[in-house]
DNA sequence: TTGAGTGTTGTCGA
DNA sequence: ATCGACAACACTCA
C-alpha cells in the first residue's frame, strides 16, 4: 500500500498499536527480505522496546531501544497486529511477538518489501545515499530549489517526479493526480515547464498528499485486516483509473498510455504537450 | 491459455 | 548523465 499517504497511515497505526511494547520473539519466514541479514535481525530485536514509529518519504522507521528498523512496503506490503493466535497465511513473512501476547505480522504477496536493521546514527547517511528528496511540506519542499532542478533538466517530468530525488513520497497514483491539477503533460521535458506551472505543481503535491493523509490514504484494490487500509481518498481521485471518464474540469474523456513503463492517466485537453508536434498519442 | 497489468525500487548495459 | 529493459514475485483480468 505504498505511496506516502498510505505509509503515513500505517505509521500512525503502528505508533498507536505497538509503541512501548517489548519484543519477545522474532521470526523471519522469508529471509531475503531482510537485506541486512535475517538471523542477526531475529537476534538483535529480542528484548528491545518500540520507542516510536517514524517515516521518511515512503520508508517506515521503527525506533527500538538500541537499533532502528527501516521497513519499505514496496508494492503490497502491509502490517497486521494479532492479539492472540496468528492465522496461517502463505504471504506472512515476518512475525514480531510482544510481551503482552500480541504479534505484529508483515504481509507481502509479491515479496518486494524490504527491512533493514541499523543504528540510528546511520539513518541520515542512509537517506542521503538514496538521494531521497525533501518531505512534501510547506517548510521542507522549497519552490526555488524545485524550479532550479526542473529548469535545468531535460528529463521527462513524470518519471523524474517518481524517482524521489526532487521530493519524497509521490507514486504512480498521486503523480498523475498532481500533474492533472497543474495542467502538465506527463511526457513533457522538465525544462519546458513554465515557472508558474511549477509553482502550482509544488502546491498541488503538498495539498494532495496532505489531503490524502487526512482521508486515510487510498485503497485501490480491496484489502482486509491491514493497518491503514481504511482510506477513502480513492473516491477523490480525478484521473487515476478513470479512463473514459469525463475530466472533472472540461469533460473530455480521460486517456491512458504507457510512459516509462507506467500506466499514465491524463486529460488530453487540459494537459496538452508543450513539445511541438507531439500529439499526445 | 497466455499475456498484460499492478500503489516500487535497484541494477545493468548501451 | 540518462534511459530503457529487466529483475525481484504473485495474482487478477481480458
Amino acid at each position: 500500500m505504498p505511496e506516502l499517504p498510505e505509509v503515513e497511515n500505517v505509521r500512525r497505526g503502528l505508533e498507536r498499536l505497538v509503541k512501548g511494547k517489548k519484543i519477545t520473539s522474532v521470526e523471519v519466514a522469508y529471509p531475503r527480505m531482510v537485506l541486512t541479514g535475517a538471523e542477526e535481525f531475529e537476534q538483535a530485536l529480542l528484548g528491545q522496546v518500540v520507542e516510536s514509529v517514524g517515516r521518511r518519504g515512503k520508508y517506515l522507521i521503527l525506533k527500538l531501544s538500541n537499533d532502528v528498523v527501516i521497513s519499505h512496503l514496496r508494492m503490497e506490503g502491509k502490517y497486521n497486529l494479532y492479539q492472540g493466535e496468528v492465522p496461517s497465511n502463505k504471504h506472512y513473512h515476518v512475525f514480531i511477538g510482544f510481551d503482552d501476547g500480541s504479534t505484529l505480522v508483515y504481509q507481502d504477496v509479491r515479496k518486494f518489501g524490504t527491512m533493514e536493521l541499523m543504528k540510528e546514527q546511520a539513518l541520515d547517511g542512509y537517506f542521503i545515499s538514496k538521494k531521497i528528496g525533501p518531505e512534501p511540506t510547506q517548510t521542507d519542499f522549497d519552490l526555488a530549489d524545485f524550479y532550479q532542478s526542473l529548469h535545468k533538466s531535460k528529463k521527462i517530468i513524470k518519471p523524474y517526479l517518481l524517482d524521489q530525488t526532487l521530493v519524497a513520497g509521490l507514486g504512480n497514483i498521486y503523480v498523475d493526480e498532481v500533474l492533472w491539477l497543474a495542467k502538465i503533460f506527463p511526457g513533457d521535458p522538465a525544462n519546458l515547464i513554465p515557472y508558474e506551472k511549477i509553482a502550482v505543481l509544488r502546491d498541488a503535491i503538498i495539498d494532495v498528499l496532505e489531503d490524502s493523509i487526512a482521508s486515510g490514504g487510498s485503497s485501490i484494490r480491496t484489502y482486509k485486516n491491514a493497518l491503514g487500509d481504511k482510506g477513502s481518498y480513492q473516491d477523490k481521485l480525478r484521473v487515476y483509473g478513470k479512463v473514459g471518464v469525463p475530466c472533472p474540469r472540461c469533460g473530455t474523456p480521460i486517456e491512458k498510455f504507457k510512459l516509462s513503463g507506467r500506466g499514465t492517466h491524463f486529460c488530453p485537453y487540459c494537459q496538452p504537450s508543450l513539445k511541438e508536434g507531439d500529439l499526445n498519442d
